[in-house]
DNA sequence: GTGAAAGCGCTAACAA
DNA sequence: TTGTTAGCGCTTTCAC
């Protein structure tokens, strides 16, 4: 069945000419050398024939890099993590590369294994969403030659391009928005400590807070992670102490944590906006669709991420390096208000 | 900064032996050729010395096989793919294999495009959810030697693995829950034609609906893909002309869908199930969080396909190929009754 | 205008 | 027990 794939080898073979001809012009750069319309023709046509395909490996060998871009991704099945994916899978095809995707599962050794693996598969550059807690891994790998863009979260200080949405100011304005209604004993479920998505996030919060005269307390900041069982498990706490703690409101850093949260509340039956209000990171298709619509974090949508993560990394490759393109790029956010805050102004005032 | 990788040539010299030995101790096969302790040892210690790290494109290239399994997806962005995505993903890197990952975004040019790059690259199997039209190009790839599984979707009478959850009882559930509830005129909104998936559900609806006695009205069963909008628009027909049509509940094809049936019937204020009921394909974390809470077919949660799907690839790779292993899985579905379903029996009778 | 040949890093058949 | 060498398919320098 599977006769010989066939090889520049055997196009040269059969057309009685040597490989080099046959592989300028399989190139495209038959012209230059002054190659015969006539050879070129019948290599194309001999190429066809034999139904060619050229052999990637070889050719990454030989040339040292593979028209593939690594996507290093802690979790792909977060829909958010996904979107991002596909946006750049979408566009390194069109551009000729392909992906070679690696989960970190919030997993240092497993990122770290994961860059010196796509390192070894010579990839032309790595996109990556940072655990975040360690860099030096992530900056070894840039300085040994492989152009790496860090998305979604990044390092401060870090001579490292990035492209992230500026949750600094998000959180500002999920707790602002919360402030303004009212609410003064506002919950943070922050994710991983020490990831930049979280320290901003939290930032963001504390921020927000002190502009506005509240006296932070360090209670209010919950939860150690960005999944589901965080927001379930902490709403469950809140809501049994609501009485001591006094809590009005909470503010989610990340959309896992909020169904985690709407879980707990559901099974609890406790109302929101009506008993605690709720403002969640990460805008979803079906935010609005929840039992309570949910007011959330988006970026903007015109914006996206993947794609100028890509143009980042695309311009490192070929190293034009515009100089006017900005190294770090931080992406606007905005507030969705729906229904999943109550305005509370009257009873505290 | 990067003085050039260390190869086994540059560990072979630097210990004056030759490059065959480094090669089999770095294989596990030094004990197997007899090479002495010593050698061993001063082999490993001077790889770690000079930091080697295998070229595995050089390994791919000599080896005709790449320690890598492609992985063809429709649209890694639906949480029902990137789940299954990551789950084969985790699976594969524990087995010491790599993803290359290919969207095919539902369109068979670059479906057919993916699997000969892949097949290129010389992956050493493929998973694909196929978009399900075509079946051809994805047997030729098999037939030449490349293993091949199909997940999600399948061929009748095509002799390809495949793992798939059992569409057509599936769907033959949901109706016949609705069929209980004293539905009879049932809209069912399906996704891309002559697929799989689809024919399944479809037929699964047919079958329930002809089963208890119900004439089949063939423009109950609408739509054109597995899309949000699709979803969408219909769901705004359907209530516009719901006087005239006198339906009275949805069966959902797909996840995606379902979101746009729910956006519509939001916006128009239609009650679920109060003035239309409804049941959807596909379980997601938010299906219960949905302002109301969906009663849905999913598969049973302790049986993942992408670690069947693997498991057959495997065996396939492995050419043991045990009879054993049967080499089509239909995995059961289970319908998850919640508040998205009105009795009205005693209204028709 | 075209070809010969080296070599990318590795494995394995064959030799010794 | 270890070494030599051919060759995987390709690009590119140098030669003619």
């Amino acid at each position: 069945m599977s006769k010989k794939a066939s090889t520049i080898q055997s196009i040269a073979d059969e057309l009685g000419v040597s490989v080099s001809t046959v592989s300028r012009v399989l190139n495209g750069v038959g012209k230059k050398y002054r190659i015969s319309e006539k050879t070129i023709d019948a290599v194309h046509e001999m190429a066809i024939k034999l139904n060619y395909v050229p052999n990637n490996i070889a050719k990454s060998l030989r040339l040292k890099k593979s028209s593939t871009i690594g996507l290093v991704i802690p979790d792909i099945s977060n829909p958010w993590f996904a979107k991002i994916a596909s946006k750049i899978e979408k566009e390194t095809r069109n551009k000729g590369y392909n992906i070679f995707l690696c989960n970190s599962d919030d997993d240092i050794e497993i990122e770290k294994r994961s860059l010196s693996l796509l390192q070894n598969w010579m990839v032309d550059g790595i996109i990556i969403v940072p655990i975040g807690l360690e860099h030096e891994h992530i900056l070894k790998v840039s300085k040994e030659g492989t152009p790496v863009v860090v998305i979604d979260r990044f390092f401060e200080n870090v001579d490292l391009p990035y492209v992230s949405t500026n949750d600094f100011e998000g959180a500002y304005k999920a707790t602002e928005h919360l402030i303004k209604n009212g609410h003064r004993r506002i919950a943070c479920l922050q994710g991983i400590i020490g990831t930049s998505s979280n320290n901003q996030r939290v930032g963001g919060y504390i921020k927000a807070l002190s502009d506005h005269g509240i006296a932070l307390d360090e209670n209010l900041i919950m939860g150690s992670d960005f999944g589901f069982d965080n927001g379930y498990t902490h709403a469950k706490h809140i809501i049994k102490d609501i009485s001591k703690n006094k809590i009005t409101a909470i503010f989610s850093t990340g959309n896992q944590i909020t169904l985690g949260v709407l879980k707990a509340f559901k099974e609890k039956k406790v109302k929101i906006p009506g008993q605690i209000s709720l403002v969640s990171y990460d805008e979803e298709a079906y935010s609005e669709l929840l039992y309570t619509p949910l007011s959330t974090i988006s970026h903007l949508e015109d914006e996206d991420l993947g794609i100028l993560a890509l143009k980042l990394l695309f311009d490192e490759i070929s190293i034009i390096s515009s100089a006017d393109t900005p190294k770090g790029i931080l992406l606007p956010t905005q507030l969705i208000k729906r229904e999943s805050v109550l305005n509370i102004s009257k009873k505290v005032q």
